[in-house]
DNA sequence: GGCTTATTGATAATGATTGTCAAAAGCGAT
DNA sequence: ATCGCTTTTGACAATCATTATCAATAAGCC
C-alpha cells in the first residue's frame, strides 16, 4: 500500500506553485530554500510517481533534462520558455489528426507522439538578445 | 578552415550504413568493431559538426539520450519505430506554420519545435502484439 | 503502544557528455 | 617533399543528471 508522506505532499505543493516546467534538481533547490529538508532521491521518487499517477506531465528539455509540471487535464502540448520555464498548454487538433493518419500512412500502429515548442517568452527575451 | 580527416569520412559513412537513429556510443562501438582507432570524444564531436551542417539530424531517445541519422535533406520529422528503430522522414508544412504560429502568437522568441512520432512498424507489431 | 513494512536520505555508483591539453595531422606556402 | 602554422585528435579527467544502496525512520494497522 501507498502511504502519505509530508514529503509526497511537500513536492506536490512545490510543484502546484511553479507557473512552469521545473527540473528534479531545481524544485528541490527551491524546496530546500524554504527551509525543506527533502531529500533530493525523495524528489526525483515523488516526481516519477506523480508523472506515472497522471497528477504531473514530464517531458524532456532540448538539453536532455527531465521536466515537470503539474497537470491535471488530459492531453496536450506546451510552448515552453528556455529562461523562465514559463509553460503555455496548447492544444491543437490538427496536429493530433495529422500524427494518427500519418501513423497509419505508414503502417505504424500504438503511434504516440512528441510535440512541444521551446523559446524565449517575451519577459526573457530582453535578458537574451 | 575546416580540415578533412579521415575520423570525420568515418563518422559519415557510419552513419549512412545505420538504417535509424543511434547514439554516439552506439557508433562508437561500431566502428570500433570494425577495426576503426577513433576515439569516443572525437565521435562525439563529428556527430556534432555534422548535425550543426545540417548533414545528420538528432533527437532525444526517451531515455534522454541524444541520437543521430543521417540525412541530407532539409527540415523534417521523423516517425519511428520503437522496435527495430526504423525512422520515415516526414514533412508537415501544417505542423511548421502551427509551431511558427502558436509561438508569434504567444510572443515567443526563437521559437523551435520538437516533432516526432513514435510506434510499432508493420514488421514489428506482430512482435510485440 | 508495538509490529510490519514502505519510505526516506546521505552517499556512492552509474552513465552520458564535455573539458583538457600535449601529440598528431592537415593544408598552404616554400 | 619540407616547413610552419593551426586545427584536430584522443586518452583521461571532470561534470552533471539520475539511479542504486541500505541502514534508519516513520506510516498504517492491530
Ligand atoms: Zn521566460
Ligand atoms: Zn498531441
Ligand atoms: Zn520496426
Ligand atoms: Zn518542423
Amino acid at each position: 500500500m501507498k502511504r502519505n508522506t509530508w514529503q509526497r505532499e511537500a513536492v506536490r505543493t512545490a510543484l502546484g506553485t511553479q507557473m512552469g516546467f521545473v527540473s528534479a534538481q531545481d524544485l528541490h533547490s527551491n524546496l530546500k530554500g524554504t527551509g525543506s529538508q527533502i531529500g533530493l532521491a525523495t524528489v526525483y521518487r515523488a516526481l516519477g510517481d506523480l508523472a506515472t499517477e497522471g497528477e504531473a506531465d514530464s517531458l524532456q528539455s532540448p538539453e536532455g533534462e527531465s521536466l515537470y509540471r503539474a497537470c491535471s487535464t488530459g492531453h496536450h502540448h506546451h510552448l515552453i520558455c528556455r529562461g523562465c520555464g514559463l509553460a503555455v498548454e496548447i492544444e491543437a487538433d490538427d496536429v493530433e489528426q495529422w500524427a494518427k493518419s500519418v501513423a497509419a500512412l505508414h503502417g505504424f500502429s500504438q503511434a504516440e507522439h512528441v510535440v512541444d515548442v521551446f523559446g524565449y517568452c517575451s519577459a526573457c527575451v530582453p535578458a537574451v538578445g
